[in-house]
DNA sequence: CTGTTAGCGCATTCAA
DNA sequence: TTGAATGCGCTAACAG
């Protein structure tokens, strides 16, 4: 940057205050130092900026899962906003146990990031203080409540439209496959069964407990977990899915079993993957993207200063597709 | 530092030298140099190690997606090896044209990484040199051949082993839906379809044009491509799929219209996506987070001055399921 | 509006 | 094997 300073005739502060977009510098100034500086091709040393007592302009991205649709969607969003802002994004897959605890208590006290986007898990009270007192900002994206800024989808209500939406085709024995993360020691998304148990008492439902399965999050565990239902001596004659996935996963052990959705069973998922609407899956549909922008765009506010939303819930929508029709004898 | 050192009753450049592992130092005076640091709760500043001359120890990697299976499977494998060696990963997506060009010119100028690792896309021969004359390590990943250390599989291979697949069961009028990527200028894996018309050729199929369709990347699209397939005056016995995501649009095209795998037609998809266990599709499976792995430990080779394997071409297998089988008059 | 000065925290010479 | 000194490149006070 020296040399750069010498070359326009400025001091370095100067310059500094130039490269920068900082006030104080009359106009033909910072038009004359950023000209040199295009000419040197020169480009600030980021680690010295940082060490000087400046930002790092780069935020951590905490995520559990990398291979799962909702994660990877969340991450455009993430990417898109952060860029635009000029900041880098630092992933960290962490999982639970060991290494979870080792990022929580190595990533701050190292600087190596302004702040942290949480995504899909929720972090404990004593990790978020922990960021919070290491003046690092923390945001969280993806179906949890936390004690700090927040953005997701209501999770009961959007199982609650899918739920009422097989009730209102007249349907009373309903099953739902619920998902587990077994990476997960909290379960953020409780809200998509908590609908269904609910509503179960409250619009009179079958409430057999043979019809409430748990399992992992996966399309083999939704078609277990169907072919379970399906050998009841009475099955259900709608099924709500967790999610999309176990829902695929349902619909095909359904075919295989010669059975025609929605003429034999109807089928509901949340999330609206990228295949469903292939599938022609009935489901409730999410915008995962703008959860991940928004999120981003809260945490850069917060920032630099501003006020945030505390809490941020994206509206969820009921997306009919083939997978859903009255039962069978209306 | 300072603090640790003079609890220690050492020097700082002995303290330096304690905490990174190096040489020249008593095993005593080591070991108390990093009891001191423990008490303190002392970690070094990675901004001040890099200023000081130092590496960044961040690695870079570009993808073109976020949201497509393979990508974040690919990053599951790399930010194994990337944890594992204490290296940070910075994440880019970058897409063709503006922003992908303004990526090359500042990320090595600006020493914010080590390395960059570049999956699914190629990097031009301007942008390779750019990154290692800036003492930038490159290394890629995910189809394509490029001019410096690289894995992928064999994507001509894995074209083969499908066609074969299909003509050794007796199809002789086979399809290809072929992928074409929107985001990206020069089209990395045209091997597969390469495999397909070399089988035309060479295992006498039947070369009629209409049986070649190219379109973007999604199961919609691969429905569409499946449906003008149907549409022809004389359908094709047997489809091959560029990749999963395609095949399973392909699938869903042929139950609507009432047909059956592999009954009246076949199928065979390439990657082995998650979702293709479930749905019976005959694939050929590469195992990407492998290759996500083997990039990063090659990158971290090169950085470590070792020798690096040009390109390392891992194997494919074909997963015989349920959507393909012989056509219908043998 | 601009310049001068003083660190930021570490790795690395070169001596001892 | 250890220590003292130097500089990495920049930003932030403070002065002018």
């Amino acid at each position: 940057m020296a040399d750069v300073a010498r070359a326009a005739g400025v001091s370095m502060a100067t310059t500094s205050r130039a490269l920068n977009d900082q006030p104080g510098v009359a106009p033909a100034t910072r038009e004359r130092v950023l000209e040199v500086a295009r000419q040197h091709a020169y480009v600030v040393s980021p680690a010295a900026s940082t060490l000087s007592g400046g930002a790092t302009r780069r935020i951590a991205v905490v995520v559990p899962h990398l291979s799962r649709w909702f994660f990877g969607e969340v991450l455009e969003g993430i990417d898109a906003t952060l860029r635009g802002a000029g900041y880098d994004l630092m992933l960290y897959r962490v999982g639970e146990g060991a290494d979870r605890d080792s990022f929580f208590e190595l990533l701050p006290a190292r600087r190596k990031v302004d702040g942290v986007l949480v995504v899909g898990i929720p972090a404990s009270e004593a990790e978020q203080e922990r960021l919070t007192t290491m003046g690092v900002q923390i945001v969280a994206a993806g179906g949890q409540v936390a004690p700090y800024p927040t953005v997701s989808i209501d999770d009961h209500g959007a199982g609650r439209q899918a739920v009422n939406h097989l009730v209102n085709l007249g349907h009373r024995r309903i099953a739902m496959i619920d998902a587990i993360d077994p990476n997960a020691s909290h379960w953020p998304v409780a809200g998509r069964a908590l609908a269904f148990t609910e509503a179960r008492e409250e619009r009179d439902l079958d409430p057999d407990p043979e019809l409430f399965q748990r399992v992992p999050w996966s399309a083999r565990h939704g078609a277990e977990a169907m072919a379970a239902l399906l050998a009841l001596d009475e099955p259900p004659t709608a099924v709500l899915a967790h999610s999309d996935e176990l829902a695929i996963g349902a619909l095909h052990t359904i075919r295989r079993a010669g059975l025609d959705t929605p003429r034999d069973i109807s089928v509901v998922g949340i999330d609206d993957h990228p295949l469903s609407e292939e599938l022609d899956l009935t489901t409730v549909r999410q915008d995962v993207r703008e959860q991940g922008r928004l999120a981003a765009r809260m945490l850069l506010d917060g920032l630099a200063g501003l006020d945030q939303a505390p809490w941020t819930v994206l509206p969820t929508r009921l997306v009919i597709r083939g997978t859903t029709g009255r039962p069978r004898q209306g």
